[in-house]
DNA sequence: GTCTATAGAAGGATAGAC
DNA sequence: GTCTATCCTTCTATAGAC
């Protein structure tokens, strides 16, 4: 039914609003049925138990997540635009959902098997393989150094998710110098595609 | 008494690993009753609480990661020797204590107040000094270019710490790949001072 | 200081009316 | 489909014996 369909995408909402800020042990099903403006019974009516209700809302969060990460990559621009285009992109993404980092980070390790089917998949794996290549490439063509692409990669995420990961000791730090968060990371996507060129690039 | 203060140490080290481990909300006291070997009444004894009991962890921990963070620079090196030093001294640091940067990240909003505190405190305000005086230094004697210098320390920090907050995710992709993280992190131990002196140095 | 036993509260889940 | 009322388990915390 319309309503059906309705109601169980407000309880979904309320749900990720909750489980990202409190994780899965902090959150409490009374809170998600306030703040979705209905009663605790209707939750289990729609979802059966609050297990089954954090695994809908962590596997949609999980894959748009890593869709997103590896799509940025997703193209053919030289290695230096790639990395301008990832930066854009993918910092903006992270100031829209400025929570899931850490909350994805959190509770991954309940999750392993989930998270293994997604990176298992055909479609992320396609993009992985792709971006490897394209690495390749770019160190054949003399672009880039002939330097460990895992570690390459890892560097690259680091720079930008670190940190939404780490937001809440950052803000401390950053209240103390009268520094925004927000312009930091908006800083930061012109930053440090060029910041990662330097480093990598080859002489 | 020798007994109490044994007792007392025996029940705080079974909490930091079960805190590490699942977080306060995760945590059961009788699981780190059980780990301690003695029963949950003695837990109130010598604690209290819960709450009190993670807080003492928490400050601990704290601590220990903001203290060893800042004292790996602190010295009087040229920018590039610093740099290898600090993450030669911080990596290894995070093998012993691979849970620390996700126990951190994660419990850290519960406790704003607590974390500003230290970051507040007379040792570690001097140490950030200090580290910020150097960095002007060795940008005007040329060795660094004129960057920002909070963005940089973020970078830094970011590289080192990133794989170990990340862990349980990265172990899913590196186990696609027949990569140890073991020996992943090793090998940043010297890549991460070239990749980084590379990114910023004057040319 | 350490234990056993239990109180008391909280929270997930279900029954049953509408 | 949605609500009220309530069950039942789990967990923190304490009382009281040794």
């Amino acid at each position: 039914m319309e309503k059906e369909k309705q109601t169980e995408e407000i309880i979904f909402d309320a749900a990720v609003q909750v489980f990202e800020e409190k994780g899965i042990d902090g959150a409490r099903m009374q809170e998600i049925a306030d703040r979705a403006g209905i009663n605790k019974a209707l939750l289990h009516y729609y979802f059966r138990s609050k297990e089954k209700l954090f695994d809908a809302v962590f596997d949609k969060l999980a894959g748009v997540m890593f869709k997103k990460l590896f799509s940025c990559f997703d193209n053919e621009l030289p290695f230096e635009e790639k990395l301008k285009l990832f930066y854009q992109e993918h910092i903006s993404f992270l100031q829209a959902h400025p929570r899931l980092p850490s909350f994805l980070l959190t509770e991954i390790n309940k999750h392993p098997q989930r998270v293994a089917a997604i990176f298992g998949s055909e479609r992320i794996m396609e993009l992985r393989q792709n971006l490897f290549e394209q690495m390749d490439e770019d160190i054949e063509n003399g672009a880039l150094q002939d330097i460990d692409k895992m570690q390459l990669m890892i560097d690259i995420i680091a720079l930008s998710v670190f940190p939404f990961a780490a937001r809440g000791l950052i803000e401390i730090i950053f209240k103390q110098h009268d520094i925004d968060f927000n312009d930091f990371v908006e800083q930061r996507k012109t930053a440090l595609p060029i910041f990662v060129i330097n480093a990598v690039k080859e002489k």
